[in-house]
DNA sequence: ATGACTGGAGTTTCCAGA
């Protein structure tokens, strides 16, 4: 069995009780995490590895940092877009190897505001990972896991209210499209192979108007995979404890089980 | 009641997040 996980830790210093908390708790072979908000020199890698992980980050100061925590070492880690000039990507996307999977901890950008320059950006970075995901891996045959925050909800169930959330940012026909992409370049979103239809499933939750409480969120955080993993997709939940904790991140943990 | 949250940078107020 392999545990595969993604959290959105929203500060990894200020977090870092909690992350060692939900590490000891549910004892993930791997997480990917993102919004680290850390430089490599502020990265915890000795607390973490007090508690049997090994750890990679790429983050810069104060925003962005994704990294991957794994009880297996990862092999050949690869930071960013390899080959592309994007500065920025360097904090957002990280990836190696482990247990024969070529895993990736991703975090898209937020967008800012529909139709601003950012937003923009945010469209380009995910058409760069269809490119990259084309040039680098056959998704008939490869064990590719795209894990993180996507900063998207694809479908109407998974926000809290479709009518009132259309054009919204983070829910936006322009976004969901371009999700699309990675969809028809050949990956699954492990969370609707076990769930279909479920509704009110969601990762992320404001901070405001008691949005937790009322379970008025959405379902931003995903783990992708190729066509044999997904083959081998025993069960996929989101772990809502987390968010329930004193002082937690926004977001939320999910988790997938591989027969591998 | 017209607000209501959080983290970080770097000053005590701003920006970003989603």
């Amino acid at each position: 069995m392999f545990s595969l996980a993604t959290w959105n830790v929203n500060s990894v210093r200020t977090r870092l009780e909690h992350l060692k908390r939900w590490l000891k708790l549910r004892a993930p072979d791997t997480v990917c995490l993102q919004e680290t908000k850390a430089t490599d020199e502020e990265f915890p890698y000795g607390e973490i590895e007090a508690l049997g992980y090994h750890a990679v980050h790429a983050g810069g100061k104060g925003r962005n940092g994704v990294a991957i925590v794994s009880k297996e070492e990862p092999q050949n880690v690869t930071i960013g877009f390899p080959g592309m000039d994007d500065p920025e990507a360097h904090e957002r996307l990280i990836a190696a190897t482990i247990r024969g999977v070529r895993v990736h901890s991703v975090y898209i950008p937020n967008g800012g505001s529909v139709g601003s320059d950012y937003f923009l950006y945010k469209l380009e970075f995910i058409y760069r990972l269809r490119e990259y995901l084309e040039a680098h891996f056959d998704p008939a045959r490869d064990l590719v896991a795209l894990c993180g925050d996507f900063n998207v909800a694809p479908e109407e169930i998974d926000v809290y209210d479709p009518e009132l959330l259309a054009g919204q940012l983070c829910f936006h026909e322009r976004e969901r499209t371009a999700l699309k992409l990675l969809a028809d370049w050949g990956l699954f979103d492990t969370y609707r192979l076990k769930h279909p239809d479920e509704r009110g499933a969601f990762t992320w939750w404001d901070y405001q108007f008691g949005a937790f409480k009322a379970n008025r969120g959405m379902r931003l955080d995903h783990i992708w995979v190729t066509k044999p993993l997904a083959e081998r997709l025993e069960d996929v939940f989101i772990d809502r404890e987390p968010r329930g904790w004193k002082r937690p991140s926004d977001h939320t943990p999910v988790v997938a089980v591989f027969d591998l």
